[in-house]
DNA sequence: ATGTCC
């Protein structure tokens, strides 16, 4: 599906479709117009897609507040692309699964360490890798270690990573350096269904499949000494721990679940949409609060299914090291998630306003002084968690005041260009694996076909992404990362 | 992403 209609080009790293473009659906008019980031090089991978489309679709959201955005890494997903942010008004606006995705509060966490590449003994990161592979469960479908009772994932999905702590998955301190500190409150356990409880029960503390990974990391490049100090990373040849995961089936679940209602209160409300799969309510209508509360569930899960993770990879470097992880400083920098809907206070046109943000595939790049941001980097800005594909590098960045341009919001990764179906047509998953191994990066993955639907290639230039993100201004380069250990799902 | 159609 290729991109035909206007795409005015606004500034180096600005595209817009005006709001008086007609959609395929050409008996609903945009409310406003549509912003995409990219650059000259990213401009034809985007037109070479549906997401444009979508992105216009998302001006037609009932109640949409601003400019309807897509980050650099966009490309089509269900109703929002992936890399879409909509804000929509706090009494006139709607919320929609599709602004938020399948897999709900899928994130980024990034440990550090003190251990630095120059005086490791390489195969270390091969035992390392293989251990984490045994102690995290990974693939397709993937299994928890532990059996839990429905009572006891109800306390999952009311507390979060809080009660990962709790339970001793994880030190005290790791809470404050989590996005919401790993916990919404508004989790409603009247609106998650038995069938999702029960999926859940069964997937806490699980990797899963796809771009889902847990990879050791060296630091390559520091742009800006001064914050990367503030976030722990030093040196270059710092080696660094990023975990890549969700909600898993639990997330599917209630994202399906509620979809289902939801398509029934676009008639009952008698909203018009461009595109089913954008099926919403009313933010104040009882489906929407529900779906609102059921989503904070789900995000609760995902924050304690990476708190778990986190344990089990201290666990995997002290069993190979035998070393304590405490010793090691195996402090978290930070968790972001980049599929949520967030009530937040932003500067509209001069007044400050509280709003729904749609974030999918997009990061929260809260700049300096926001409330939300840990004390320990408030002056700075968030830390943004960007990883690349499993052969190239992954970004470290901060947020920035001009973000609040994107209601505080950037870009969340590479983003595909190649769908996993081709992908496995097109390579080998025992060839990626061996060309990554002479690059220097031990990959361990669940199966060759996921190896090769990852292939490097199936996804946009990383440093293309970031560059458009930083050159915008809407988040800043502090730290690049290369990998030299990965465990795919 | 997802027990990739209960």
């Amino acid at each position: 599906m290729k991109w035909n209609g206007p795409l005015n080009k606004i500034d180096k790293y600005k595209y817009e479709i005006p709001s008086d473009y007609r959609g395929e659906q050409n008996n609903l008019k945009m409310k406003t117009s549509a912003l995409i980031y990219a650059d000259e090089k990213m401009i034809s991978s985007v037109k070479n897609d549906y997401a444009p489309e979508q992105t216009a679709n998302m001006t037609m959201l009932p109640g949409i507040v601003g400019k309807a955005m897509a980050m650099p890494d966009i490309h089509w997903g269900y109703g929002f692309p992936i890399g879409g942010v909509a804000a929509t008004d706090v009494e006139h606006g709607v919320l929609s699964p599709g602004g938020v995705g399948f897999d709900i509060n899928c994130g980024v966490r990034l440990l550090r360490t003190n251990l630095n590449v120059r005086d490791f003994d390489y195969n270390k990161i091969h035992l390392i890798i293989d251990e984490m592979f045994k102690n995290v469960p990974s693939g397709l479908g993937s299994k928890a270690k532990i059996r839990l009772s429905l009572s006891e994932i109800e306390d999952v999905l009311r507390l979060g990573a809080h009660w990962g702590v709790e339970n001793n998955y994880g030190w005290d301190r790791d809470i404050k350096f989590l996005e919401e500190e790993g916990c919404l409150s508004n989790a409603d356990l009247s609106t998650i269904s038995q069938k999702a409880k029960h999926r859940g029960a069964s997937q806490l503390g699980s990797l899963g499949a796809g771009n889902h990974f847990l990879e050791i990391q060296k630091v390559a490049e520091i742009f800006e000494p001064e914050i990367a100090n503030k976030y722990g990373i030093k040196n270059i040849g710092q080696i660094v721990v990023m975990i890549h995961t969700g909600s898993r089936g639990f997330g599917h679940q209630v994202c399906t679940d509620h979809l289902r209602v939801l398509d029934q209160a676009v008639r009952k409300y008698h909203i018009s949409l461009p595109d089913r799969q954008l099926a919403c309510a009313p933010v104040n209508s009882i489906e929407g609060i529900n779906y609102f509360n059921a989503m904070a569930c789900a995000a609760n899960f995902a924050w304690c299914n990476r708190q778990m993770i986190v344990h089990w990879v201290r666990e995997s470097f002290e069993r190979i090291l035998k070393e304590n992880s405490e010793d090691l400083e195996m402090d978290i920098v930070y968790d972001v998630c980049h599929n949520i809907a967030k009530l937040e206070e932003h500067i509209v046109d001069g007044t400050r306003r509280k709003l729904y943000v749609h974030r999918k595939g997009a990061t929260r790049s809260f700049g300096p002084g926001r409330r939300e941001i840990p004390l320990e980097y408030r002056d700075v800005g968030q830390p943004v968690l960007i990883p690349g594909d499993m052969g190239t590098e992954s970004y470290l960045l901060a947020g920035t005041k001009k973000a609040e341009e994107t209601f505080g919001s950037t870009c969340h990764g590479a983003g595909r260009v190649i769908s996993r179906n081709e992908a496995v047509r097109k390579w080998r998953g025992e060839e990626i694996v061996n060309q990554l191994k002479n690059k220097g990066i031990y990959v361990h993955p669940a199966s060759f076909k996921v190896a090769a639907e990852e292939a490097p290639g199936s996804y946009k230039d990383i440093r293309n992404v970031v560059d458009i993100a930083h050159g915008a201004g809407i988040s800043k380069k502090v730290v690049r990362f290369i990998p030299l250990g990965v465990v795919k799902g």
